[in-house]
DNA sequence: AGATTTTTTGGCAGCGCTACCAATTTCAGT
DNA sequence: ACTGAAATTGGTAGCGCTGCCAAAAAATCT
C-alpha cells in the first residue's frame, strides 16, 4: 500500500510537506509542489482519510438515518443532502430504520462510532437512549420533515399537523361533508399520524365528523391505497371525499376509481400528500400538498456544513389544487 | 471525550482487556467483563471506529456509487444491499453520479480514501482512470445491473441486451408490426441503450423495422414518457406498439393514452421495463419486464461480506404479460 | 556584506485503537 | 503441595496522518 511516507521519500521531501501540498494548506514552493504531485501521480497515491480523520478530529462524515428507501420522500431528502455535502467535501453515510425506533437506536449507536460531523434523522420521535447518545456525542443533530415537537438541535421541514389541517380546510371549502380517510400504520409513520390528527382537528372544529376510515397495517404503497379505498367504499359507499396518508396511497385510490368508473371528483374527491411528480401526469392531476423534500435535505446539509447555531427552519408546503378534489 | 483508555482506568483493567471485551474476542473472565461493561455504561463510552479501523486494517465500509436516487431502481439496490450489510456489521456509504462518468471518477477517488472493503458501481462503463484506481486499490469491486461487458471483479445483475430482446420477441409474438420507441438519454443511461440495442436487433432479425423513435434528452420520468409518446404519435400516428426505456416512461405513455381515450392495447400496445409495483396497480397492469433490483443489492452485499471469488452472477429477469400489450 | 524578516521545510509526538507477546493467574492432575 | 497446561491479563508498538515547533533557506533591508 502506498502511504504518505512513501510519497515523501519518492519525492525527496518530508512527510509534512507532502501533507501540506495535498491539502493545499500552509506554504510550499511551486517546485516542491510539482515534485510532490509527480510522485503522487507516479505511485497512484490515494490519501487515507481514516488516518487523516484520526489525526485531525473532523471526520467530514454526515450520518443519515432514514426510515425507508421505498418511500421516495427519503430518497429525495438523501438526494438533496448528498448534493450539498459533496460540494463541501463531506461524505454521506446512511442506514435505514424501517420506521422502527429500536432499530434507529442501534443504527445511531453504530453511526456515532464513526464520529460523524452530524447525524440527520427523520422526525422527533426517538427512544430515550437515542436522545441520550446524541446529546452526549457532541455532534450536530438535524431532525427532518417534522416541526411538531421539540427539536434536539436543528430541525428542518414543515408542520405535518398544519399540512393535515390545510388539507381538511381545502376539502371543507370545496363543500365536501362526507369525508373518509385511508391511511397506513400510524404507530410507525408518526408524521402521517400527525397529519391525520391535524386533519381531524380541523374537521372537528367545523363540526364535520370523519365518517369512516380504513387503516392499512403495513407501509404505505399504491396497492394498499387501492385496496384500502376499495374496502372503505364497500363499507361506506356514500362518501364524497377521501383523504389519503400520502400520494402513493392516493394514487392507488385513483386507479381504483378509474378501474371502476367512479367519476372523479364528481362522485368522489381524492386528496393526497407530498406532491409527487407522477401525480401531476395522471389524466387528472392529483389534489395534494407539495412538500419540500429535496430542499429539506439541502438546507439541512447547508446548516451542518456552515455549523449554524441551533434553530428550527420551517420550509412550509404548498397546496396543489389538482383536479381530483 | 471518553476513550478506551479512560474506560480501562475506570474499570481498573488494561486497555487491551477492554478492547477484547468490547469486541467479544479473545478470552476474559465474566467478572472483568461485568466490570468493563459497567464502566462503559457509566461513562457512556462509544468506541471510535475510525481509530479501530486504522489499527486493524478492515474498514467494514462499503461504498455505493450510484447514478441516481430519483430512479427507484437504485434506491431498491441500495435497500437490498444495506439490509445485508447491516446484518454483518458493515456500513454503507454512498454517492450519486448523475450518470456522469467523470463525476463517478471523482466520487470513486473520494470513496477510496475511506479504504472501503468494497466499491459497488452501476454497470461496466467507467473512465479509464476509474478502472485504474479501482484496480490499484485492492478492494473488491461489484458492478451492478449489467452483464453485457467485461467485469472487473464481481458482477451481479441481468443482461439488458437480453431483456430488450425478450421485449421485442414478446411484441412480435403478439403480432405487432408497426413498433416505435420512446426513450431517454442513451449516452448517460447505457443500460437503457443496451436494452434498446437488443430490442432493435431482435426486430431486425425478424425483418420488422423500428418505425419511429422519440428520444428525450434528459433523465427518464413519467412526464417525459408522456410527452415523448405524444410527440411520437403526432409524427407517426399509425403505430401499433411502443417500447419504452423503462416503466416510468411507460406509465407516462399510459397516462397519455388514458387521457386521450386511446384504447389499450387494441389501438396501441405499451411495453415498459423494470416491473415497478405501481405498474401492477394501474387499471390495466403494465406489460413489462421485472428486474431483480433488491436481490441484486442483496447478492452483491453477500458476495462482498463473504469475500467470494471473482464471478458473474446472472439473476435473470421475468416477463410480465400485463394487459397493455 | 551583515542583520533581519519571511518563507519553506522536516522531525516528531500524538489521535484511539488493535495485534502481538510476555507475564500472571487459575486449574487440573498427580 | 507441586508441576505443567490453560485461561486471563497488561504492556507496548504501530496503523497513516496532522499539528506544532524549530531549523534551514530565501528574500529583504541596512
Amino acid at each position: 500500500m502506498v502511504t504518505l511516507a512513501k510519497v515523501a521519500e519518492a519525492a525527496g521531501v518530508g512527510e509534512s510537506t507532502v501533507s501540506r501540498v495535498l491539502r493545499n494548506h500552509g506554504s510550499f514552493s511551486r517546485k516542491t509542489r510539482d515534485r510532490v504531485m509527480e510522485a503522487v501521480e507516479r505511485l497512484g497515491y490515494v490519501p487515507n482519510r481514516i488516518a487523516g480523520t484520526l489525526a485531525s478530529a473532523g471526520s467530514r462524515l454526515v450520518a443519515l438515518v432514514i426510515p425507508s428507501l421505498t418511500n421516495i420522500v427519503f430518497a429525495d431528502v438523501l438526494r438533496g443532502a448528498s448534493g450539498i455535502l459533496e460540494e463541501s467535501q463531506h461524505q454521506a453515510v446512511f442506514s435505514v430504520t424501517d420506521y422502527d425506533p429500536e432499530k434507529e437506536e442501534a443504527l445511531v449507536a453504530a453511526m456515532l462510532a464513526w464520529r460523524p460531523t452530524a447525524v440527520m434523522l427523520a422526525g422527533f420521535e426517538h427512544t430515550e437512549s437515542t436522545v441520550k447518545m446524541l446529546r452526549a456525542s457532541g455532534c450536530r443533530v438535524v431532525e427532518l420533515l417534522d416541526l411538531d415537537g421539540t427539536a434536539l438541535d436543528l430541525a428542518v421541514g414543515f408542520s405535518n399537523r398544519a399540512a393535515g389541517a390545510a388539507s381538511a380546510d381545502f376539502l371543507l371549502r370545496r363543500g365536501y361533508r362526507r369525508i373518509g380517510y385511508v391511511g397506513h400504520d400510524p404507530d410507525r409513520d408518526t408524521r402521517a399520524a400527525k397529519r391525520f390528527a391535524g386533519f381531524r382537528e380541523t374537521l372537528g372544529a367545523a363540526g364535520v365528523p370523519l365518517v369512516d376510515r380504513e387503516i392499512h397495517a403495513g407501509a404505505s404503497s399504491v396497492e394498499s391505497g387501492r385496496s384500502g379505498l376499495e374496502r372503505l367504499l364497500a363499507r361506506t359507499p356514500d362518501l364524497d371525499a377521501v383523504y389519503f396518508s400520502n400520494d402513493d396511497m392516493a394514487l392507488g385510490g385513483y386507479f381504483h376509481c378509474l378501474a371502476h368508473g367512479i367519476p372523479i371528483p364528481a362522485r368522489l374527491a381524492l386528496f393526497g400528500h407530498n406532491g409527487l411528480d407522477i401525480g401531476r401526469v395522471t389524466p387528472q392531476p392529483l389534489s395534494t400538498i407539495r412538500t419540500p423534500r429535496v430542499v429539506t435535505g439541502q438546507v439541512a446539509a447547508e446548516l451542518v456544513v456552515a455549523d449554524a447555531p441551533s434553530q428550527v427552519v420551517d420550509l412550509g408546503f404548498e397546496l396543489i389544487e389538482g383536479a381530483t378534489a
